[in-house]
DNA sequence: CTTCTCACA
DNA sequence: TGTGAGGA
C-alpha cells in the first residue's frame, strides 16, 4: 500500500511515517515511480512504533527493540540483548527523574489550587 | 496523489 | 519529536 492509505489506516500522518522512516523505523520498499510501498505486516508496525513514543521511548531506542519484537509477537526474552538492557535501564532512569519533576509540579499547582479556594470571595478577582 | 529538502518550534 | 513551506 502507499503512503497515504498507510497514514489513513493506522492514523499517523504521512509526515510521521517518513519521518519514522528517516529514523530508520520502518523501511517500506519502492514502486517504479518511487513511491513508497508498505507492506501489511507495517500496520502493526506503526501501531507498535505509536505506542512506544507515546510511553516516552525515543526512537533511537524503539529502533533497537523493534526487531526483537519481529513478527511472532512473542517478546524473545532469550535475546536479552545487554546493550538494549543497558539502554532500556538507562531511559527507565530518565522516566523516573521526569515522573519525580512532574510530580513536583503538580503538587506545587495543587498546593497553588488550595490556597486560592482558602482565600475569602472578595480577594478574588470576580470580573470575569 | 506522491516525492523531496530546509528550517524551526 | 514533530511541523510548515514550497517545489517537482
Amino acid at each position: 500500500m502507499r503512503i497515504g492509505e498507510l497514514a489513513a489506516r493506522t492514523g499517523v500522518p504521512t509526515r510521521l511515517l517518513r519521518y519514522y522512516e528517516e529514523r530508520g523505523l520502518l523501511d517500506p520498499g519502492r514502486t517504479a515511480n518511487g513511491y513508497r510501498d508498505y507492506a501489511e505486516c507495517l500496520v502493526d508496525r506503526v501501531v507498535q512504533i505509536r505506542g512506544l513514543i507515546d510511553a516516552g521511548v525515543p526512537t533511537r531506542i524503539i529502533g533497537r527493540i523493534l526487531p526483537c519484537l519481529d513478527d511472532p509477537r512473542a517478546i524473545h526474552v532469550a535475546d536479552a540483548d545487554p546493550e538494549i538492557i543497558a539502554a532500556l535501564e538507562r531511559h527507565r532512569d530518565q522516566l523516573d527523574a521526569r515522573i519525580r519533576c512532574l510530580t513536583r509540579n503538580r503538587d506545587a499547582i495543587g498546593a497553588y489550587l488550595d490556597a486560592v479556594r482558602g482565600l475569602p470571595s472578595a480577594d478574588r478577582v470576580t470580573a470575569g
